[in-house]
DNA sequence: AAAATAGTCAACCGCCACGAC
DNA sequence: AGTCGTGGCGGTTGACTATTT
């Protein structure tokens, strides 16, 4: 007997969302926060699967996600944190506020992975490419011991004496930075209101298309398309140095345009278990201070 | 200009951990 | 203690775009 799917998978949508069944999204967690998953589909009126929204939800609609490729700062942190824990890309991204695991496994598989290389070091092991291949990829035959022994997630880091806390770690590579890197005063320290604050430059020919804030552009379309949204005038978001999503735009700017959302959203920013939740942003010094 | 190739990233899949019963 | 349901995680895929030939 197979497993039994995650939900009934007939007549289930795949494939990329559209503004649309966004906008269901967020205004059904909105109202009600997070909570059973499986149910959410059915309740918010989309023909997805649970994990199909959690999966929507936490990786690209939440409101405090910071958008755009990771700074420099960012990637060294992420490489050292690597090096400390492995592939365990949720508690990497739990070091990095408004970062997804999804988005920095894929930094890393696109990035990161072939900067390092070309410096000689080997991504895996983190040692000189040379020595790293005749040690058999020791972190992995540590990660594979702490999971034979069901230890806890720091196993492999206990085993290891020397090694030091993975929080201590964030304060070394800042101090690394600063003396072998690039200088402090080059590494922006992520202050909340940056939180949501745009990474990816207005685009210019010089600028990935293929980045987040491009294959945005063609979701935005689809958003225009949508009869009950008011979009903020050219004028203002000129006046205010805005392009659409790559400025300060996400979808929250369009949900919070309706009156009746805004309130709907400054209630739950009082009772709502989904706000009330750290890492969610609304209790955070980021959007919500903005919108409100 | 068209085709081929490479790069990127959102989304899916399957497995695992954990809590409830 | 065993089973079931659910959420979460990491690996992988495939669609899309950019770049090169």
């Amino acid at each position: 007997m197979g497993r039994q799917p995650c939900c009934d998978k007939v007549g289930l949508k795949k494939g990329p969302w559209t503004a649309e069944e966004d906008k269901k999204l967020i205004s059904f967690i909105l109202t009600n926060g997070q909570c059973c998953w499986r149910a959410v589909p059915k309740l918010a009126g989309l023909l997805r699967c649970g994990k199909s929204c959690r999966l929507r939800w936490t990786n690209y609609l939440r409101p405090d996600l910071k958008r755009g490729l990771l700074s420099e700062y960012e990637e060294k942190l992420v490489i050292d944190l690597h090096a400390q824990l492995g592939n365990r890309w949720s508690k990497i991204a739990s070091h990095l506020p408004g970062r997804t695991d999804n988005e920095i496994k894929n930094h890393w598989n696109t990035h990161i992975k072939k900067k390092l290389r070309k410096m000689g070091i080997d991504p895996l092991t983190h040692k000189p490419l040379s020595t790293a291949e005749e040690h058999d990829h020791p972190r992995q035959e540590q990660k594979k011991q702490a999971d034979k022994t069901k230890e806890p997630e720091t196993a492999s880091l206990k085993s290891t004496t020397t090694k030091p806390k993975v929080e201590d770690t964030v304060e070394m590579v800042v101090n690394d930075i600063a003396i072998n890197g690039f200088c402090t005063d080059e590494v922006p320290l992520i202050e909340p209101h940056e939180i949501l604050v745009p990474n990816c430059a207005p685009s210019t020919s010089s600028s990935s298309p293929s980045s987040s804030s491009c294959h945005s552009s063609m979701f935005l379309e689809e958003l225009q398309q949508l009869p009950d949204f008011e979009w903020p005038s050219d004028d203002y978001n000129a006046s205010n140095g805005m392009s659409l999503w790559d400025d300060d735009f996400n979808i929250w700017d369009f949900v919070m345009n309706d009156e009746s959302d805004k309130k709907l959203a400054l209630d739950h920013s009082l009772s709502s278990p989904l706000i009330q939740c750290p890492g969610m942003g609304f209790d955070q010094d980021s959007r919500p201070h903005q919108l409100f």
